[in-house]
DNA sequence: TCAAAATGATTCGTATACGAAACAACGCAT
DNA sequence: ATGCGTTGTTTCGTATACGAATCATTTTGA
């Protein structure tokens, strides 16, 4: 996982720079800390920390098809497909074919899944979800706002960056 | 590594969890489409994301170590000595063991690496950045204290509940 | 209606990512 | 100085992660 702190190349002042590079480093940092904790611990079930994310989701939601999955933990179907592989190896999971959509897989929790689901007192990122509980109900709305407005530009500066599929045949 | 002593748990009135969620949703998601840009604007030059950080790295920053490389990026040893291989390959860059301290291996840009960098106008993460910096500066401030408090929340949680090195022998 | 486009999932190749083990070189204490 | 713990790097095994290609099954459109 990389995350780079970039050198200033747009060009601004000096301590706005600052802030912006301290803006990004502590985000990433909250990131990727959040990542280790869930990591951290699934380790202690013998679980990696997105099979953790799963045996939780799915316990709590229910069957979910691939697909489902794959929006939920925002990760590709080929990224899901193999881990869906190694939990059903270690007989956490089952797929399932749709009978509505022969094109579609239930992951159904086994037995020992839903053990295993029951028996994690902690959600992921709950030590993340805990410190971001701590902030005072005025914090909480302004980051929220804050943060949203960030992602909104994001939004808009990626569409204008990206112009429309090009027609290309390789 | 047993069960934690007393697993946290915090139950939270609906409105607040929902914007808890929204918090934890929002700084994953500039989280992960800033990744994906960087590995957008790196695949116009044949690099992967990682690659195009170092190269810019190394760029702005003249030689490193792999350790020191290591601590800029946030990634463990291991990574970057898989990145370097593979940068090694392509005649991005060299390792040049230090004289000083033969354990120590110094990562120089090529000819070919420092033309790349030189080539790609952007930096990883400038669309990022730019969208925070076109926030106002209350608006900056305001994040910047928060999510500073927020790192910080983090880490006492993560202390309280990671006790100090446990005598293992496995 | 029926071929073509679209969708859901898997497979494949490659690149992170990380912890544990291995190894060499350094440095400190006695 | 010698032993020994520490440090910097690499190697290994395993698990993501993703895009491209593939396959089967819908769905669409003329």
């Amino acid at each position: 996982m990389v995350s780079p702190s970039t050198p200033p190349r747009i060009s601004l002042p000096p301590g706005v720079q600052r802030d912006v590079d301290k803006v990004v480093e502590t985000i990433v940092y909250l990131y990727t800390e959040s990542r280790r904790l869930t990591k951290e611990v699934a380790r202690a079930s013998n679980l990696t920390g997105p099979q953790l994310t799963v045996v939780k989701m799915l316990h709590h939601l229910g069957d979910l098809s691939l697909s489902a999955l794959s929006d939920r933990i925002r990760a590709g179907n080929s990224t899901v497909s193999g881990i869906i592989d190694r939990m059903e190896r270690e007989d956490l999971v089952r797929r399932v074919r749709s009978k509505e959509d022969r094109r579609v897989v239930h992951i159904k929790l086994t037995d020992k899944g839903r053990a295993l689901a029951e028996s994690v007192p902690i959600q992921p990122m709950e030590i993340f979800q805990a410190a971001i509980a701590s902030l005072d109900g005025e914090e909480m709305t302004t980051i929220l706002r804050i943060l949203l407005k960030l992602a909104g530009r994001v939004d808009e500066l990626v569409k204008a960056t990206t112009p429309t599929t090009p027609s290309e045949t390789p």
